[in-house]
DNA sequence: TCAAAAGTGTTCGAATTACACCCATGG
DNA sequence: CCATGGGTGTAATTCGAACACTTTTGA
């Protein structure tokens, strides 16, 4: 096959901001870096792509491979491509967002890696640009998650409304009011309210609902102006 | 300086699709690619990153290159990286979208550069997957233009309502209600409005007005609810 | 005088905001 | 029986949608 000559060839890597959420707090999970520069300091979830695969297909990978998680929400938000944003050598790299329940994979990610879940408020300082990154995938899922109901990814089947009002909350750093948030979702259509309550949370207990993913593109999902009061 | 050892080295590239406005109708700007594979078939603008630039430089100095174009609204909206994309050899493709006005550079593009505009629903065929980048791009103006005031960026200092809402018309491909139009724009306050009348495509004239630059990005801009009626 | 584009108001219904009390239950 | 969190309603206002005629002027 010939080449394009005289260009120069650069390292491509991913970089992965993985959101989770565990019906009360909305968190990211981070890796101590394990090699040389930054070793040991908070890092994303990363690595470089492979020769055959597209940059989707490099993102799953690397999240299996350092977290065990497949199959999960992710969607590339940009490139970062400072010249000197690895110490070592130039590197380029894609940056995607996943979405997780975090109890879901609670034990596995405990156990078997060595990952760690920080509030999103309580991240420490991470290597290179990762903060950087970090900000633009909070800014990401906000216009996101304003117009297109992603957040579900980050909830288990069934969940409260309680438990999605803290989620939102959390996501925008805001107070939603409470009977304005319910008349807009339930207005949606796209709650369906279950027979069983989750009584971990409260005496009463709050009613399970469910997503209705049918025809949920078709649903025009806007909460722009519950936001920022 | 250490490297990453056995690790694959891509070739990195930058993708611009420009988009221009002549008053009338929303285009973009193509070129006939100059080179193997694919040599003589449109393309959009593009170019390899070199090694101490970073993304925003390297699109810039492209755009420079290929068009003359210097300060013009870029922003970067993807990473394109399938395998084969390219035949010749895997390039991975950051891809940037700008805005201009079509006449500011009229006689520029036509004499020094062999790039030539095309209405935005009469793109012929694209080399490899220029047509996908720039759906992506479309998509993503449409996103950020209902929500931020970018399209100003198509136009002159001066211009007109009616060729405000030519342009608006043209990004989403729909009819807006121009008494609607105008009471959204105004009741925003970012237009001030000229003594001056542009004669040009009227018998009565349409008063100029041009865009309040201060405390623009405080105003909140919003219209959505004016798409898609 | 007339054709062609610019400019302007009003009404109606829907959506948003602001706001406070009752409910159910386990301890 | 009471503390805790869950759940609900209403009124005032704002906002969005729909709709048509008058103005200006060059040809």
């Amino acid at each position: 096959m010939t080449k394009y000559a005289n260009q120069t060839r650069i390292l491509v890597a991913i970089d992965c901001v993985i959101f989770g959420f565990d019906g009360e707090n909305l968190k990211i999970l981070l890796i101590k870096r394990g090699f040389e520069p930054e070793k040991g300091k908070w890092s994303l979830m990363g690595g470089f792509i492979k020769e055959n695969e597209s940059l989707d297909e490099a993102a799953n990978h690397i999240l299996l491979q350092l977290t065990g998680l497949d199959g999960v929400y992710l969607e590339q938000f940009g490139a970062f491509g400072a010249p000197n944003r690895d110490h070592m050598e130039r590197i380029i790299s894609v940056a995607y967002f996943a979405l997780i329940d975090i109890r879901k994979y609670e034990t596995q990610l405990n156990d078997s890696y060595h990952a760690e879940w920080f509030l999103i408020n309580e991240v420490p300082k991470l290597v290179f640009d990762h903060s950087e990154i970090l900000e633009a995938a909070k800014e990401k899922i906000r216009s996101k998650a304003a117009l297109h109901p992603i957040l579900f990814e980050l909830l288990p089947d069934k969940f409260t409304i309680p438990q999605l009002q803290n989620l939102y909350e959390g996501v925008y750093s805001t107070q939603i009011d409470n009977r304005n948030f319910v008349r807009k979702l339930t207005s949606i259509g796209i709650l369906i309210k279950l027979e069983e309550k989750d009584k971990s949370g409260s005496k009463k207990g709050a009613f399970y609902f469910t997503l209705d993913k049918k025809d949920l593109e078709a649903k025009s999902f806007n909460i722009f102006h519950l936001l920022n009061k």
